[in-house]
This record gives C-alpha cells, structure tokens and sequence, in this order.
DNA sequence: TTTCAAATGCAACATTGTTGCAAATATAGT
DNA sequence: ACTATATTTGCAACAATGTTGCATTTGAAA
C-alpha cells in the first residue's frame, strides 16, 4: 500500500492542503528522484520559481503533515525526501549518506537496535546514520 | 583509559596543538558538563571573551584533531561533546535527545546494528540519534 | 630572549531561515 | 459559474550561523 503510486495532488488532498503548484511541483520532484534533494536542487530542477520564503513555508508544511522529512547530515545541506511509508512507529528512519558522490538515501528495509541503553533513558524513536559508498559510486569503483 | 582524567591542557600537548585561552576554556567548560553544549552555552559560560570568528575556528580546529564532536539534531543548535574513547572504529556515536529538556548526551556504552543494508550498499560507519525523554526528566515525570 | 608560524580580532560577506503585511489565489457554498 | 473567505504567496526586512582576508598578537621552540 505504498504511495508510490500517488499523485502529488492526491497525497496533497487526502492531507487537505490546498492543492498550489509550489506543493506539486516540490512534491513531484521529489517523487521523481531516486535520492534526496536539497532545497536548492529542488529549486533547479523547477527552474527557479517561487519565492525562498515560500519554498521555505512549502517544506514546513509537507513535513507538518508527514509528506515529506528532512534529513540532515553534517557538512550538507539540508535535504528533503518523500515518506513512503508513514511509518512513525518508533523505528524511525535509516538513511545512507555516500561520502562520493554525497548521495543521501532512505534505506526503506533497514531495521536496526540498539543495546545497553540505560534504563533511565526513554526511548521513543531511533533514526540511524549510514555513511558509506552508494551503490553507484561502488560500481564504479570510487 | 579514558580522557576524563586528562586536563585541557594535556589534551591540547597531546595533539600538538597551541595552548590559548579559547581552546583551553573551551575543553574545560565541555569537559565539565555532563551533555553536549552549543556555541552559545559555551560563550556564556566563559563569559563572552573571544570573538565569534576565534570560536568557530577553534571548534573545527578541536574536531578536525578528533577532541570534540558536533552533533547536529534538526531544529536544534548544533552542539558539541568531547571525544572520551577515539573510537572511530565504524561504529560512531549513539546520541539521545530529550525532547523534553532537549539536553543531548552521548550513550557511550550504547552499541546497535543494522539489518538488511542491501549489499550494494557500502557501510563505513554509523551513527544513531535517539529521540526521548533523559534519566533527569523521567524522574521529574515529565 | 628572539624568532616565526600559528592564532586572534575585526570587517565584510555568504547562506539559511523567519516574520509582517499587502496582494493573489484555491476551494467551499451558493 | 460566481462569490466569499481563509490560505497562500511575494516582497522587504531581519536574524542566526558560519566563512574569508588581512593586519596584529601570541605561544613555544631554539
């Protein structure tokens, strides 16, 4: 039951937001690439319309409404990729971060634990880091 | 063996690093925190010497020589921690936030893992940020 | 004590994100 | 299809965080 194989629009109205182009256009970009994107890529690949503060506004409100997270790795930019899953189970999420290319993907299958965490410390939700190389970058040997 | 014992002063030698009053205040007030403190904190603790410039320049140069660490949790200030255990084995940092108090702190004893990582995915190190409440907060029952 | 590379402070700048407000626009109700 | 209204947008101004170049100061090695 993925909503891979919605449409921007459709994810948009069952979260009742109005449907703007900003919202599709950053939504169907997002849903088009592979990896996560930055504001900035998101911003080229729409050909620089809109406003920053309304991208700005845009993102915060897709991510308000759990379309979209942001994902931050050190020394990168901010990126942002579509939730797939509405999976906010605890788990959380795993992202790879490729230290070639600066790729950043969210690993939908990966589940992990964690051990030997004082009792005294409540856990609510783990989200892990994975630096490496991406598959790509590892195909082509970098 | 772990560099809780050591004072800023022997950190510094040992890294072959100047000994100046920024770095030194610097270590001193991470070292006697038990949490990870962000540029501001750090500031007022010292008093707000040092120009914003020589702060900066100090912590990348503190973490470039593997003595602190910057942890970066969204919506947050990023904030630093020093490195007890040089423990760059792959494995990295296990973090909580208190999403109460938002204090940060390093779980050293945590240790996790990762399933089903697809194996075109190279994996050079991992770190977890886990989301809770802290030991402080749970015993005031927040 | 002298010397010199390294660290500092300052000014200027860059990036990223936010806020207030007037104008534009999407949708619900008719 | 039209209108009303709440929401969204664009703009300007601002705030926070971090960087760079350069002249001056300082730590530590000889």
């Amino acid at each position: 039951m993925k909503s891979i194989y919605s449409t921007p629009t459709e994810l948009l109205r069952r979260s009742k937001l109005k449907r703007t182009s900003c919202r599709e256009g950053i939504l169907s970009v997002i849903m088009e690439s592979d990896e996560a994107l930055s504001e900035s890529e998101i911003r080229d690949r729409l050909g620089s319309t809109y406003d920053r503060t309304t991208f700005y506004r845009s993102f915060r409100t897709l991510e308000e409404h759990g379309l979209l997270h942001r994902i931050i790795i050190p020394d990168q930019p901010v990126k942002y990729a579509v939730d797939m899953h509405h999976d906010h189970s605890g788990q959380g999420h795993a992202h790879h971060f490729c230290r070639a290319c600066h790729s950043v993907r969210c690993l939908e299958s990966v589940r992990f634990h964690t051990d030997h965490i004082p009792a005294s410390f409540t856990v609510e939700q783990a989200d892990v880091v994975i630096k490496g190389v991406c598959k790509t970058c590892n195909h082509l040997g970098r």
